[in-house]
Formats: C-alpha cells, sequence, structure tokens
RNA sequence: GGAGCUGUGGUGGAGAUGGUUACCAUGCCAGCCUGUCAAGCUGGAGGUCGCGGGUUCAAGUCCCGUCAGCUCCGCCA
C-alpha cells in the first residue's frame, strides 16, 4: 500500500544533519538502509544519496508510525516527519557522520515497498560483478558507485568551466557519419533512405573538429562519446567519452603547457590535489629503450637495460643467436629478489611467454659470485660486465629477455609492472604524469605490407623531417604527443597537418591511393584550400581518467551502464535480435541462423 | 582467434581419494525483546551443484563439449 508524499517532501538531506540541528523538525526521503526492531523500539537506517542517518520509532513519541514501521523493510523508500534529537550519551555512533543525532520519527508514510535485493546495498560488498551489471540500478544506490559518478560529475563540471574561462566553445559534432579507413572497426548504422548504404558511428570527432578549425572557431571542445567495435579491457569500452580539445594558431609546446594547467585545475578542483607542472617529457624512443612502453608508470623504477652488445660475445647460443639475427638482449635488476624460489621465477617465465618470449633467462648475484644455469657459458669477465650494467649487487635477481626488440620491450615493460606490484613499489597515492613525445609518423606493418600511421593520418610531421617522408617514413617524428598517468595513457594529440601539400604526402606514405583519398577524404582535402590555419588538439580519456582519480581498476565502475567484457549490456540484455520488419525497411538480411528459442 | 581464472540455496564461501537426508556464514520469514547501529536470542523456509553429453552400480566430485563473467595476448590510428 504505496502512500503518496504530499505534503512530506524533504526539508533536508540524510547525510548533511548534525547537532546544529538539534530541536528542528524535518522532513526526509529516502531508502531503508537497515531497520532494526528492538520490539519496543524501532530503529531505521533512512540513506539518500548524501549518506544515512537513525530515524528513531517509538510509541511513546507516535504510536501509528512506529506500528507502520514495524512493516518497513529493506529499502523501502519512505518520508519521515520528526524532531531532530541529540543522542542519549553512550549510544552515539562514531562511524557515522551523522551518528551525533537521531530522528524521532512523528510521522511516516510509506512511499514505496521493495522486494529484498539480490545484494546487500553497502561499500565493500563482494558480489559477482555479473549480478551487479543484472541489476546495476541497485548497484548504483551503493555509496561508493554513487561517489564515482558525483566525481565524474565535478570533473566534467572542472573541465568545462576550465576551458570556458579559457575561450573555449563547446560544438557538438555528428553522430552518424562516415566510416573511414585506418583506425578501429567502426559501428555501422544502416540507411533506410539510402538501401544499402550507412552511416558509422564515431571513433572520435577528429576530422570534424579540424574542420571547425577551418571554419574559424579556434578554440573547441566536446564532451563526447567514441565508438570503437575492438575487444574489451578493464580499460576499454566500446562507447566511451572524450574530452576533445582543437585549437588554432598553436604549437606543440603552447598545447601541451595549457593542457597542464588544465589537468592541475581538474585535480584541484575536484580532489584538491596540487599537481607540479610542467610534467616531464619523454622522447617516445627513450620510453621504449627504458621502460619498454610507450605508457610507462614512472612511479618506481626496474628499468630495462640494454646488455646486446655483451650479450653478443657470450657462448650462451640463446643469446649469441638473437644478437646475431639482429636481435636484443635486455635485462632487468629485481633488486632483494635473489631469494625467489624456482617456483616463482618459473611463474615470471610464463607471465613472459603471454608476450611472446621464449624464455627468461636468470642470475642470481650471491656474495661469492652468480648463481644461474646459464652462469657456466659467462666468463668471470663477462659476468662482471653485467652485474656492473645492471648495477647489481648480492641479493639481486637478473632477468633477461632475449629476441626481437617488440618482444623485448613487450615482455621486459610488463614484466616490470608486475614485479613492481609484486614488490610493492607501487606508491598508490602519487599521480605521476608524463608527455611522451617525438612519436615516429608512421610504422611499417607486417601484415598490411605499408606504412600506418602511428596516430592517425592528419598528424603533422615535424617540420625538418618532411623531406625524410619521400626516402625513409619510418624515420619521420611527428608532432604527437601523449599524456601518460601512472602508467595509464590517458589521452593523445597532435598538431595537424595544415597543408594540402603535405596531407597527399602522407596518404601517399600510408598507401591511400589518390582515388580512395579523394572518396574517403576529399571534403577535408577540399577544405584545407580555404584558408587553414595552423592547428593542433587532443583528446582524453575521460573514464580513465575518473578511473585512476577514483583509484578504481576498471573503467565499468566509472561508467553508469557498461558492457560486459563480450560487449553486451547485462541489464538490458542488448544487443538483441530485432523485428523482421525493421530489417526489411533497412534493406538487410542476416547471414545467421537464428538460435533455438530467439 | 588464443591463454588463464571462476561458475554449489538470494549473496559469499566449504565440500581429500566419486558413495547414504549437500555444509557454513549472511540474507529472507515468524516469534520474543524500549537503545541498537552489519543488534541479540529462538524457530523456520530456501539449492540437485551454469548447461548438455559421457564414464560408472553410483558424479557437485572424473572425461568431453558448451555458455556466461573476469584478467590478459592479438586487436584497439
Amino acid at each position: 500500500m504505496a502512500e503518496a508524499l504530499g505534503d512530506l517532501m524533504r526539508t533536508i538531506y540524510c547525510g548533511e544533519l548534525t547537532t546544529e540541528n538539534i530541536g528542528e523538525t524535518v522532513i526526509l526521503n529516502g531508502w531503508v538502509n537497515k531497520r532494526r526492531d528492538h520490539g519496543g523500539l524501532i530503529f531505521v537506517d533512512l540513506r539518500d544519496r548524501t549518506g544515512i542517518v537513525q530515524v528513531v520509532f517509538s510509541p511513546d513519541v507516535d504510536r501509528e508510525a512506529f506500528e507502520k514501521a514495524e512493516t518497513v523493510r529493506s529499502e523501502y523508500v519512505l518520508a519521515v516527519k520528526g524532531e531532530v534529537r541529540r543522542r542519549p550519551e553512550g549510544t552515539e555512533n562514531e562511524q557515522l557522520k551523522t551518528g551525533l543525532v537521531e530522528v524521532y520519527a512523528s510521522e511516516l508514510r510509506i512511499l514505496n515497498k521493495a522486494k529484498t535485493p539480490p545484494f546487500y546495498i553497502a561499500e565493500d560488498i563482494d558480489v559477482d560483478e555479473a549480478v551487479r551489471l543484472k541489476y546495476r540500478y541497485l548497484d548504483l544506490r551503493r555509496p561508493d558507485m554513487q561517489r564515482v559518478l558525483m566525481l565524474r560529475h565535478r570533473t566534467t563540471k572542472a573541465m568545462r568551466d576550465f576551458l570556458d574561462a579559457k575561450g573555449f566553445l563547446e560544438i557538438e559534432t555528428p553522430m552518424l557519419t562516415k566510416s573511414t579507413p585506418e583506425g578501429a572497426r567502426d559501428y555501422l548504422v544502416p540507411s533506410r533512405l539510402h538501401p544499402g548504404e550507412f552511416f558509422a558511428l564515431p571513433q572520435s570527432p577528429q576530422i570534424f573538429k579540424q574542420l571547425l578549425m577551418v571554419s574559424g572557431m579556434e578554440r573547441y571542445f566536446q564532451i563526447v562519446r567514441c565508438f570503437r567495435d575492438e575487444d574489451l579491457r578493464a580499460d576499454r569500452q566500446p562507447e566511451f567519452t572524450q574530452l576533445d580539445i582543437e585549437m588554432s594558431f598553436v604549437d606543440r609546446e603552447r598545447v601541451l603547457s595549457l593542457m597542464e594547467d588544465l589537468v592541475a585545475y581538474v585535480f584541484k578542483e575536484t580532489l584538491g590535489k596540487d599537481i607540479q607542472t610542467p610534467f616531464t617529457r619523454l622522447p617516445y624512443r627513450e620510453a621504449m629503450d627504458r621502460y619498454g612502453s610507450d605508457k610507462p608508470d614512472l612511479r618506481f623504477g626496474l628499468e630495462l637495460v640494454d646488455i646486446t652488445d655483451l650479450a653478443g660475445e657470450v657462448e650462451f647460443k640463446v643469446f649469441a643467436s638473437v644478437v646475431q639475427s639482429g636481435g636484443q638482449v635486455k635485462g632487468i635488476n629485481a633488486r632483494g629478489c635473489g631469494s625467489f624460489t624456482r617456483r616463482e621465477i618459473d611463474e615470471l617465465t610464463e607471465f613472459v611467454g603471454n608476450y611472446g618470449a621464449k624464455g627468461l633467462a636468470w642470475m642470481i648475484v650471491q656474495e661469492d659470485g652468480i648463481k644461474s644455469p646459464i652462469a657456466k657459458f659467462f666468463s668471470e669477465e663477462q659476468l662482471g660486465n653485467i652485474k656492473s650494467r645492471l648495477g647489481a649487487a648480492p641479493g639481486d635477481l637478473l632477468l633477461f629477455v632475449a629476441d626481437r626488440p617488440q618482444v623485448v620491450a613487450a615482455s621486459l615493460g610488463a614484466l616490470r609492472v608486475e614485479l613492481a606490484k609484486r614488490l610493492d613499489l607501487i606508491k598508490k597515492d602519487e599521480l605521476n604524469f608524463v608527455w611522451i613525445v617525438d612519436f615516429p609518423l608512421v610504422e611499417y606493418d607486417e601484415e598490411e605490407k605499408r606504412y600506418v600511421a602511428l596516430h592517425h593520418p592528419f598528424t603533422s610531421p615535424v617540420e625538418e623531417d618532411i623531406p625524410l617522408m619521400d626516402t625513409e617514413p619510418e624515420k619521420v617524428r611527428a608532432q604527437a604527443y601523449d599524456l601518460v598517468l601512472n602508467g595509464v595513457e590517458l589521452g593523445g594529440g597532435s598538431i595537424r597537418i595544415h597543408r594540402r601539400d603535405v596531407q597527399e604526402k602522407m596518404f601517399k606514405v600510408i598507401g591511400l591511393g589518390d582515388e580512395e583519398a579523394r572518396e574517403k577524404f576529399g571534403f577535408l582535402l577540399d577544405a584545407f584550400e580555404y584558408g587553414t590555419p595552423p592547428h593542433g588538439g587532443i583528446a582524453f580519456g575521460l573514464d580513465r581518467w575518473v578511473m585512476i582519480m577514483a583509484q578504481r581498476d576498471t573503467i565499468r565502475d566509472c561508467i553508469a551502464f557498461p558492457k560486459t567484457q563480450s560487449a553486451t549490456d547485462l541489464m538490458i540484455q542488448a544487443p538483441s535480435p530485432v523485428d523482421k520488419h525493421q530489417l526489411k525497411e533497412l534493406h538487410l538480411k542476416t547471414a545467421v541462423v537464428p538460435r533455438k528459442g530467439e
């Protein structure tokens, strides 16, 4: 029997009650977090999005309210009117923000009943994520989830405030747009009015924001949904949100420093943290050499050390042959890990195997020499050189991978992070920002047998490298930059190509023929002929940004209604088959035989 | 496309070597209880072990397949 809200509209939020309110008569609206029935006295913890306060139902105060309270259960929706009183001495609850007071209910309306929820609505619950996702509306009732969404709100608010103050305009771009080559797989939307043709959902508003620069908008931003039909990860969802930014008449330094100000402003406004600027700038090459990653976590050391030159001289065949065939040998000094058991080292070997490494050579440094199955292939002098190169001391464990540079980087880069986790070297509260700069413009794709853009095909090469585009494209540096925070790629951008001749050259390098370029990007090439200012910008992954600020392990926790790893929504059961008529209208036929029962 | 982990009442977990009514906690329901706060006490209901097949006299437990969730590789300009 749900009752009408009537005049019992809240006068204050549960979490806001303090000793200041003692003596006041207040009206609370919220959910029953917990009911404790003592027979002659009932306590109800009432919860709204601000917090919890204890409501007392006593027949001495109001018998009708008390009797109604006996029927109340968890998650019932209530309106309560009552007097705020200081709790009797000895019954204060220090764990509750409002624990010094309680509300004596003089009137209760049960606005709605509730089924027993499948899990307790509280912080730190231990429930299968699938259950949480199926009942996401209940999951989001939990205070820690609400806090993340509030933080997300404050983050976007701070972004908008900062950019507005700096003269940026928030402009929307189309969701129904055009499929383009390069990049991720598109989500396609069939066109009803144009049989056999499709829109694509944007992977990013890249081209539109550049066109807005041609339009003379000068400074643009957008908090915008992007879509990529690729496999998911803890930090990758098929639809995610970017803070997208573009500016005219700027160079790289101008963009980076303004973005540093933005980051500092947002962290100050949301978390109250002071961020030191400018951020470190680390060339891509150096990041790969020292950390084996273009998104290194700089909160700890464990840097990769190149011993290719030393390894080429040893009798150990695995090392020598790798070096001979143009590979690399690099190592990490896991300080103080000399006590690792054989089993632990085997685990690490298996770990690097995931990244293509065929093995993990190891040496334990002891007072009286080196303990290692491969030590016998090395002379004393060679061992000494390796030790000094890695700065090894007794008690250290040295780990080596010999392979193609990509495999060495991937495996040791990952091993570095794994070791840091195992050794607890990562300071959880540290925020370590770094710009990765001087990316190559293109890299050779073995599968496609052509050069592909490392960033995207609109990234400007460094001016003096332009001539190299014809001769040694892989040596051309791009005016591109990524912002990395604690090993997570927060965002990336570049100064764009704004000259038609350079853009055409770029298309040529990546093997995009004149005709295809014309067909796919003709409008862009045309636009570039009408007075395009030099421009550049960046896009940040908002979900990842919030994830780090909220110290969560997955962006699913920072998105109200996320998808599972197989890109489904467990709550609304999407995707789903559609009606035959819908398909017919869209001029579509599926090649799949529907499963039984569908 | 691949590797790994997980799947037992609503929820979280336990169930050596295959063997009688599948255990514990919590939640739920009922009763008692006027100061609790993840209240307490007493009693009760609730699962056939993700699904399918196989081995066996007998399977939650072994085998095969499959589905789902998560982590990772590939992929993600």
